[in-house]
DNA sequence: AAGTAATTTGTCATCGATGTCATAAAGCGG
DNA sequence: CCGCTTTATGACATCGATGACAAATTACTT
């Protein structure tokens, strides 16, 4: 007896019916039972030969594609991995981004992107439905999401796993990924000793940040640590992370009557920004004054001279992250999650110092 | 006669389950059936408020989340928007996918994100397993994939709709969204004739760029419209959309013997390197040499003083592609694909002007 | 109060694929 | 050429949800 299933009318029970062959369409084609396809499909190796080639034969002609719901309805939904995303064009975000579709390529995961806009109206139902639509289980959270309360618990509550790279403050549920901010920059005030420096200022970043206190502190430890005395107050000055900020911040340091011979910013952007000052001083760059930022972020190329900075490692912190989902879902020791993992940083060395 | 379904043990026939409820377990919990709880789930106005609310208090005692796949194999899947991203740390790409991620928002699709890198090996069957497993149907290609033909071949091979964003060639297959980049240049230069500038240069960009040549052109045309005469060669000089080679241009037309008094630079970062040109050599901008550049690329306003330059209309582009994905799907006018739907841009006026 | 219309709820089949288990077809030794 | 193992294939149930339709309940008429 003939399945329903065989029937190819394009509308059927008034549910729209797209013109895609399913594995029945194949089988009956290929002249053997829908099993077998799946068989073929599945790379069984019970299948003879010849059987095997009438079906990929049928396949190619129908343009079968097996329908990934079904499949997964029946095996179970290899679940996504959730990334939201408050601005894409930032930097960070942007690399982290593509970090995280590298590692996800890598591993054969599938990562679904979606926006998150600060002060959303109604974010709860708006996540409710993306974890409910693309089946999330596991989720990254970038900073600044990473240290919302409400987000996280809400989350928790939804029972998704979540990896928090580089939280302000650590979290007694969840495991995070991270690199050290506070030793990049003792290691960046130590590489500008290194090259004879020792009048280093700091455009520090934000200061609701927790990374602009980290670095600021390995700014000043670098100096305890090597037995000098740390700078004056005024080589100190806070920014905001933009090149506004960096620009005036760089102005000032840079017409103090005892000038610095180095600047380190506490991000590429503000790096940038001193190195405007720098050009609009007539200062040369590094013979006059060497600069340093923060984050490898494209601005770091795309000025000239080209920025010396820290690299921060996105790709392995990225790699680490999916590791730990697998590792959650598979032995689920209490102990892996509220981890802290520390991922090693870099420094690239370009033009400006 | 009790349903298999309601058995609720972790592990059976060797599939993996998930301790997640079905809705069969809500039915039971609630005492109603199975399509009960359907009818509340898609708030279907026929129950009875009593009812309904049994069936809310069981979904939330159980944490019930409707299984996506099982729903969209049942009603047919509301596939998603494919979009191929080479560098997501490239500014264009960055916010054309931030415009994508807040159109689908919008109109409630999913947009599946997949790295597509260059000279990847075997990129046919990598793109063969993306749109089976996201059941992509539709794909949104940014230049230069857009002018990618072995891509646009397998895709239309594999029966999938695109749109292309600004491509260098039309196709007679997909429809394409675009802005006029030869009017908008034009448009620019009539802006800076309405600022009493007539020594106008121009950095060009990268010559295989369609964008670049049509810029050029539209650069030209402004002077013939106006009967002006069109700037001598030494005032076109081609970059390659690189700080670096703006920085190179910049250099040759600022120190011309006779100095234009504007430049226009075909993206942003190379007019970001006019600027540092310009301070290199001590010019004041705007009053001694006005500048414009031409995406409001993120360092266009991250560069001190930031850059007038033309907005591409991301938003609106992105809007419109979900929109000709909706009637191509619904009315399949194939006198609507091949279409080129152009889309206005806007000058940002802004301090280098 | 009985009969009919309207509202609520339930039963069953189905979407497309795969696991289980049974059956059919080969292979093989004697 | 007959039993017996091995290999290849098929029948059927199932994953979780919803559409079609039937059954049960309630409301409304006269």
């Amino acid at each position: 007896m003939a399945r329903l299933h065989h029937t190819h009318t394009a509308q059927k029970n008034g549910i729209l019916k797209t013109d895609m062959a399913t594995i029945y369409d194949v089988a009956e084609l290929a002249g053997v039972s829908a099993k077998t396809v799946s068989r073929v499909v599945n790379e069984d190796k019970a299948v003879k030969t010849a059987t095997r080639e009438k079906v990929v034969a049928a396949m190619a002609q129908l343009d079968y594609r097996p329908n990934t719901q079904a499949r997964q309805l029946r095996t179970g939904a290899p679940s996504s991995v959730g990334f939201l995303l408050e601005d894409p064009t930032s930097g960070y975000q942007g690399r982290f981004h593509h970090a995280m579709l590298t590692a996800c390529m890598e591993s054969g995961k599938h990562l679904a992107v979606e926006l998150y806009e600060a002060g959303m109206a109604d974010w709860q139902a708006y996540l409710d439905r993306f974890i409910t639509d693309a089946q999330i289980r596991d989720m990254i959270l970038l900073p600044t999401l990473c240290d919302f309360g409400p987000l996280k618990s809400f989350l928790k509550s939804r029972g998704i796993h979540c990896v928090l790279i580089s939280p302000s403050t650590p979290d007694s549920h969840y495991a995070s990924v991270a690199m050290d901010d506070r030793l990049a920059a003792r290691d960046v005030v130590e590489y500008l000793f290194g090259r004879g420096h020792t009048k280093i200022a700091h455009i520090a970043g934000h200061p609701d940040h927790a990374a602009s206190i980290l670095r600021r502190n390995g700014f000043y430890e670098a100096f305890d640590a090597a037995n000098l005395k740390r700078p004056a107050p005024d080589y100190v000055v806070h920014g905001d992370f933009l090149f506004k900020s960096g620009f005036l911040a760089a102005e000032r340091l840079l017409s103090l009557p005892d000038r610095p011979t180095a600047i380190f910013a506490c991000n590429d952007e503000m790096a940038a920004a001193a190195c405007s000052v720098a050009h609009k001083m007539g200062l040369r760059i590094p013979q006059d004054i060497a600069i340093v930022g923060f984050d490898d972020a494209p601005i770091s190329s795309a000025v000239w001279p080209a920025l010396t900075t820290v690299r921060q490692p996105y790709l392995e912190m990225a790699r680490r992250s999916i590791q730990i989902f697998n590792t959650e879902s598979d032995t689920l020791q209490p102990s892996d999650r509220q981890i802290r993992h520390i991922i090693p940083h870099e420094i690239v060395e370009r033009e400006t110092t």
